[in-house]
DNA sequence: GTGCATCAAGAATCTTAGCA
DNA sequence: TGCTAAGATTCTTGATGCAC
């Protein structure tokens, strides 16, 4: 790849030319800057965008940090994050904190040393209480660069957020079983230190009682959002000879394990027990498998946090901005039993 | 209209001093 | 003389102020 310095010894002019005409500032011959331009798209020059940024101060690098990137879910946000930044010149670094603090803000110390120009993240944890805020808050306090937090609101947060309607969610998914016939519902709940999961269990209670329907105590599954939970809560249940009507599956990783128990045991959903997901699970369509679930669209949310994030960088003072991704409900048969 | 000099951060390389 | 540690210098690329 050709430099600023072998563009201008071509040209036979300096490098302050080339740069003049690259940038399109200050006095350059009309044609000494037809000879550059024609040298550059000859030799397809690409200014440096590591020494662009070191000579500006200003960096094109964004940091993502995002709690399982084995999860589909952030799979998709991230490809809409990078759509956007692609098409405006800015290039991604991700950091996967696997759910623990200490990781992210490990991660949080590596984006610093990069100088990225802003970050967007998915807290690693529920950042329930004051302390462990001001931990998080500290550690983005000392990058100084905007940021967008994705998907996992929580209480004292300060900063652009973007997240999924996670009340309407439960009460949607709930609704749409009792309205199957359902009336013994269960759920299977999320990790209760996050304010999302708080929300979407909120939904379902609502969703019961608005409907006259008693919650069923030993089927509110104490999950935490994790294939592996969801899978052996779902196997104890079947095992214990009582099954509800259908369940509530808080994310797409618990309607993972629930599907999976259940295959195993030799129980048909959609006949045997009914399930509605929050969230889809794609490759269930794939497969042709009938799954009902209320989901969004997380590619757009990726799309929107990386413009917030830039609008964020171009207006430092204006007030918080929450963008809310509405769900929708997509019945696709597994809401049903023929019991 | 043009080019020199300078600046940025940090790694790599070179130089120097001190010691055994 | 050889080794180590510390400090100084060089190098990378592009932007820009200022002199000619």
């Amino acid at each position: 790849m050709l430099t600023i310095h072998e563009v201008a010894e071509l040209a036979g002019v300096s490098k302050s030319t080339v740069s003049r005409v690259l940038n399109n500032n200050g006095y350059v011959n009309e044609e000494t800057r037809r000879r550059i331009e024609k040298i550059i798209q000859e030799h397809q020059y690409k200014p440096s965008a590591a020494a662009v940024s070191l000579s500006k101060q200003i960096g094109s690098t964004i940091g993502v940090v995002i709690p399982e990137i084995d999860n589909t879910f952030f799979g998709e946000v991230l490809k809409g994050i990078n759509e956007v930044a692609d098409q405006n010149g800015f290039s991604i670094i991700y950091c996967d904190t696997q759910n623990n603090g200490d990781k992210e803000l490990k991660a949080l110390s590596a984006l610093e040393q990069q100088r990225v120009r802003g970050v967007i993240i998915t807290p690693a944890m529920g950042y329930g209480d004051k302390e462990s805020v001001d931990k998080l808050k500290n550690a983005l306090a000392k990058l100084d660069v905007p940021v967008v937090v994705v998907d996992r609101d929580f209480d004292y947060s300060q900063w652009d957020t973007i997240y999924f309607q996670n009340y309407e969610s439960g009460y949607i998914a709930t609704e749409s079983m009792i309205q199957a016939g359902n009336k013994k519902i269960g759920i299977i709940q999320g990790d209760m230190q996050l304010k999302i999961a708080r929300e979407r269990f909120r939904g379902y209670q609502d969703a019961m009682a608005a409907n006259g329907l008693e919650i069923p105590e030993q089927f509110v599954l104490k999950g935490d959002f994790t294939i592996e939970t969801a899978y052996e809560l779902t196997k104890r249940m079947i095992e214990s000879k009582v099954l509800p009507d259908g369940m509530i599956t808080c994310n797409n990783r618990t309607s993972i394990g629930f599907i999976k128990a259940m295959i195993e045991k030799g129980i048909t959903i959609g006949s045997d027990i009914a399930v509605v997901g929050i969230d889809n699970v794609p490759m269930l369509d794939v497969l042709g498998f009938p799954f009902s679930c209320v989901s969004r669209d997380t590619i757009e949310m990726g799309r929107m946090s990386m413009k917030l994030l830039m609008e964020r960088m171009n207006k430092p003072d204006v007030q918080r901005s929450i963008w809310v991704a509405p769900c929708k409900l997509e019945l696709n048969g597994s809401e049903k039993t023929n019991r």
